[in-house]
DNA sequence: GAATTTATGCATTTAAGATGCATCTTTCAT
DNA sequence: ATGAAAGATGCATCTTAAATGCATAAATTC
């Protein structure tokens, strides 16, 4: 049972975010984290399509948090960013099952995942913050280099 | 967020032996289950060496739940057989994110996959069993056709 | 010892996700 | 206007874990 690094990366990308007040490049973003430059790139679209990042190009252009880390909760990020929550093969389209209709496994998935997302949900971005180390901010007068 | 078909499909063996007082045979199950006969076999095999079925081989031989099916909990089905629990890379044997160590992430996936299983647990295999439709057993006789 | 049934290893296939690349669009500075 | 900076998008390829199939072994019973 693995998150898609896509969900995984959306949430280190926001944690960035929130720890700087300007406007960063995906680039420098990418950069920091350690990951490649245009996954990062597809991540970060889906993220301004879904309003939690607020993103602007041209020059002096870049990403920040679509609204206050303090109303960005964790298990809605992965609930959006995730392709595929069904975590088994009758709760996804077309999937079958020699059980159903009448199988009791099907409702006690559903509600497990919820109880994952729920439990993501007591955290908010910026209750991560709070306590996540800071990976500072290079200024943009170097961050072109 | 998928589980493996190997978790998947151990629940619905479960379920299938859950429903006969004797002994199945691998071919017979994987027929009725309608899943590929040498992937049920590994995944039984498992089960064996888990004690939660018990495997006889030679003639007359097959598998049967190796204990009452109220003294198994699904959550702990899942946890023994999902081969990777880890839903972030930061969880996984080599994982790496740039916050570690101090980022609040890890934890926080760690506590929802927690809850994700919790929440399974609080079925076992005889509370499903009372609200799922019994598939039928094909009689020992015409079994072997 | 022959038939039945589980056990195991290897090799192949499959599918989802990740990655890289090329190109387009928007925005700003000069 | 023009060019550089930055995000957006589509396509094609690579990678990897999981699934599948096949062959063979081991155990058990009659």
């Amino acid at each position: 049972m693995r998150l898609s690094q896509a969900s995984d990366f959306s949430l280190r990308v926001l944690l960035l975010l929130g720890q700087s007040e300007t406007a960063q490049t995906v680039e420098s973003v990418s950069r920091r984290l350690g990951l490649a430059r245009s996954h990062v790139m597809k991540i970060v679209a889906k993220l301004g399509r879904l309003g939690l990042v607020e993103t602007n190009r041209g020059r002096g252009g870049g990403i920040r948090l679509g609204r206050p880390a303090d109303q960005i909760r964790v298990g809605d990020v992965v609930r959006k960013m995730e392709p595929d929550l069904g975590v088994v093969d009758c709760l996804r389209e077309g999937g079958s099952c020699a059980f159903l209709p009448a199988c009791a496994l099907r409702p006690a998935m559903r509600k497990a995942s919820e109880a994952f997302l729920e439990s993501l949900n007591e955290q908010t971005l910026a209750a991560l913050l709070s306590k996540t180390q800071v990976l500072g901010e290079i200024p943009p007068e170097i961050r072109r280099q």
